[in-house]
DNA sequence: TAGATTGTTAATCGATTAACAATC
DNA sequence: TAGATTGTTAATCGATTAACAATC
């Protein structure tokens, strides 16, 4: 129960090593040192040898690190080896896009709660799932412990959905609603890449402690 | 031509600045401090104060910073006055979705190129813009001098296409691609919020140095 | 064993925060 | 003027990098 903070930018890291990695993989290498690794990115060698110690001692002195034992550890650590269930809010132009997008499920994401306030969409089925008012937010997420979501909502109603998701347990956003939004006492609120880095925050959010409910 | 640094983070903050100035100027306040402005994010008020005093002095000792005017300045320092030209590179489900989508137009961004290397899509017309191929990507974009790319093309090509951007010119990419993509050299490849964090990266790209053509 | 590279400690660098003189 | 808050310098904190003993 040791209090060891992780740096956000060595989570952010990870997810970067892990992506050559697999390129290495696929090369038919089997093992790598931290300063191969290190020029791929224009990084410091010792930078990535502290962000793997981090998690534990994965290399071999003299020799490096083997990369398929690598691979399989960080892909533990960054949760990839998860399912994650996502809750798409908003079927507009841009929703029901990305609830065709084939992207997320490959990486392990699975879309499985669909919300929309439009009347004419409620009830519907769309790719499978059956699409549910916002009244239904709250308490499907908090039933289901579903941890990330997908906004997709119009702007002037993202942050009261923004606020909503929070409140019913959501720990990472991929924001596509075109405004800033600010969730009090969370490190960040970015979306970075699609896949890789949604899961890096997703691993990052879980880790961080949520706001205490007694604001300041 | 003094070679300030200014730091990442700083720039953006300022965006979080802008955001709240426009909301304080709806409540029609006239100024505020640099604490009450630091109090909504849980940020330092020396911090505040330092992020705005690299780009000059904008308070007024005893009072604080008059809203509208502050807010003025920081639009002209992340380049929100302007408006941006956009490519969009890769017309599938999302491209197509996102060149409908009039949030980026609203906050002066305009896609004014489209490619697909799709036989059957080049030469067509989308949203009055007609589409291009592939062998257009370089010197279109640099004849235009197009600053800012969106990224909707199959992962597999992802990487070829961004190498290609960023040859013709381009400094500021929003990725819809789930793949970790690389560009030696540069600080970061991340998109973060659709349109204000998008012209902060631009803001930021456009003062950070090119990488040398001589590969290391 | 000799050579190489890790894991980790110490030194450096940069960013955040505290403190306060300047000044509205 | 007295009170308040900026702009900025100095102190603190955290992250990056260098260095090297441990060890494969």
């Amino acid at each position: 129960m040791r209090a060891i903070k992780i740096p956000e930018k060595t989570v952010t890291r990870l997810s970067i090593y892990l992506r050559c990695l697999e390129e290495l993989e696929n090369d038919e290498m089997s093992s790598v040192t931290s300063r191969q690794l290190a020029d791929r990115f224009g990084l410091n060698s010792a930078q990535v040898r502290k962000d793997l110690a981090y998690f534990g001692q994965f290399g071999v002195r003299g020799l490096g690190y083997y990369i398929t034992p690598l691979r399989q550890s960080l892909e533990g650590i960054l949760g990839l080896k998860r399912e994650w269930e996502v809750a798409l809010v908003g079927l507009g132009n841009l929703g029901s896009a990305l609830i065709r997008y084939k992207g997320f499920r490959e990486k392990g994401f699975k879309i499985s709660a669909v919300f929309d306030q439009d009347p004419a969409k409620i009830g519907r089925r769309v790719e499978g799932i059956q699409v549910m008012g916002a009244s239904k937010i709250l308490p499907v997420i908090r039933k289901r412990k579903i941890k990330i979501a997908i906004l997709a909502v119009p702007a002037v109603t993202a942050q009261a959905v923004l606020d909503l998701l929070v409140e019913a347990g959501v720990s990472a956003v991929l924001n596509f609603v075109p405004a800033q939004l600010t969730i009090p006492g969370w490190v960040k609120l970015q979306n970075v890449d699609l896949a890789v880095l949604l899961k890096t925050l997703s691993y990052h959010t879980a880790r961080t402690k949520r706001p205490s409910s007694g604001k300041t």
